[in-house]
DNA sequence: ATGGGGCATATACGCCGTAAACATATCATG
DNA sequence: CATGATATGTTTACGGCGTATATGCCCCAT
């Protein structure tokens, strides 16, 4: 047992040649970027080799197979919210210490670590749906360090604003919940023929049934627009002012 | 042309020794169990043929590829959903057409909606992460048709609750948002050893570092509770609020 | 009876994940 | 510098996958 699998080979200085291309960092780096550019079916160990000038079966020194791969990506996303909530400090927006317009300061943390996963997942959509089944998948003490330490983050803001352990975790399942299904419903494909210039046909609407879905059809326009980060923000006052009231 | 292609080919009777023994009803219903029985990664076209008794190439002319197939247990999974809401009346549950102690009717009818999605979901949470991933990466108007008669069944529900176009666009995605998030985040997986029966070592919580996340693994029973039921009706009525009285 | 159309099978191809054995480059130690 | 241990990437191979194409079979209207 001299190889701990789970901190991956170290990088020693630059390339050594033939040898030492690889990285656990490296690795996924290239993973994320073939996801966002040709999507998830585009991800095989094969195709990932060859985009970093390597045989396949390299890469199961850096991710012990395909499921641990994709697990993977949810890190890399995770480990780049973690940078970009680090880049701004927590209270940049705030003006003083005491309680601004829009509420306490844990309120206006909140907002910002919404927004910014908001961004995250935008820049990086094509892995949103992991989020949803590896990662909720993984018992919680199995979840990469930087998920874990993105929800200490939240916890501690919770208990921080006084609020005891049940309530916290209640508030933190309703924060998650809402986050998680506002990105994926935004996230969403509307148009069905972008070159078309007529809305209504854009949007593909002479293929629904017109008796049917009389109010759906009415509606899709108006369901096209998407509600942007103020729509998030909006819904995470809801969640969070009822789950921290609640019995 | 004595088929009519929409529907498919047409089952007269009862089966007729070697042909015509499927349908895709049948197909979609064995794939249905298939997956909740053993995961999404257990269906595969020759797997599902074989639990049919049947060669894999069969399928296709029920599904005309893996990924519609896909699609239709999405599809299957909001027939189930339509079946289960027209069972039990709208206005079952409601004395009479006024008012009641929990808010108007449309209210109630909203929850009634959203409870029974959780229930369908809970029933087949493999199929759940399709729903993000596949449903939501369809352009609207190619959403099979079951979902879109969801869709206006919600959407009539507030246009008559007096909610305008736009606004009832924005209440729409909103719940759409909250059901997908919470059910999502519900149906994770807390426990690492089932077996033990101490809750912090049940929980896995020696595989997380003592130091760091302090919060986390203090709060983390907590975490394991679920929020039931009521947790998803006090999250609509929270973002349902809160998104017909925004601006 | 017969011929055509709907239905399932047979066969084949290229890609996939990955187990196992191997080759080679690098480093620690004398 | 010589040498062996170790870290790293390659080669080969296997079974399963999605699915294009060609083929066979049964039922029914004629």
């Amino acid at each position: 047992m001299k190889n701990d699998p789970e901190a991956g080979p170290a990088r020693r200085a630059s390339d050594h040649g033939r040898h030492g291309r690889l990285s656990r960092e490296r690795v996924l780096a290239a993973a994320l970027e073939l996801v966002d550019r040709e999507g998830l079916s585009a991800l095989s160990m094969r195709r990932l080799g060859s985009e970093l000038g390597v045989e396949a079966m390299a890469l199961y020194r850096y991710a012990s197979s395909k499921d641990a791969l994709l697990d993977g990506l949810v890190e890399a996303l995770y480990l780049e919210l973690e940078d970009r909530l680090a880049t701004a400090s927590p209270g940049s927006a705030a003006p003083a210490e005491g309680l601004g317009a829009a509420g306490p300061e844990w309120r206006a943390e909140l907002h910002r670590i919404a927004l910014i996963t908001y961004d995250v997942c935008f820049a990086h959509r094509q892995v949103v749906p992991l989020i949803a089944t590896r990662m909720m998948a993984v018992p919680l003490a199995r979840r990469p360090p930087a998920v874990l330490r993105d929800h200490e983050r939240v916890l501690a803001l919770l208990r921080g604003a006084g609020l005891d352990e049940e309530r916290s975790a209640a508030v933190f399942q309703a924060f998650t919940a809402w986050v998680l299904g506002y990105v994926s419903v935004e996230l969403r494909a509307m148009v069905d023929n972008p070159d078309e210039p007529e809305p209504a046909f854009r949007l593909g609407l002479h293929r629904m049934p017109p008796q049917e879905l009389p109010t759906l059809r009415a509606i899709a326009p108006a369901l096209a627009v998407r509600g942007g980060p103020e729509g998030l923000a909006l819904g995470v006052d809801a969640v969070v002012d009822r789950f921290v009231g609640a019995s």
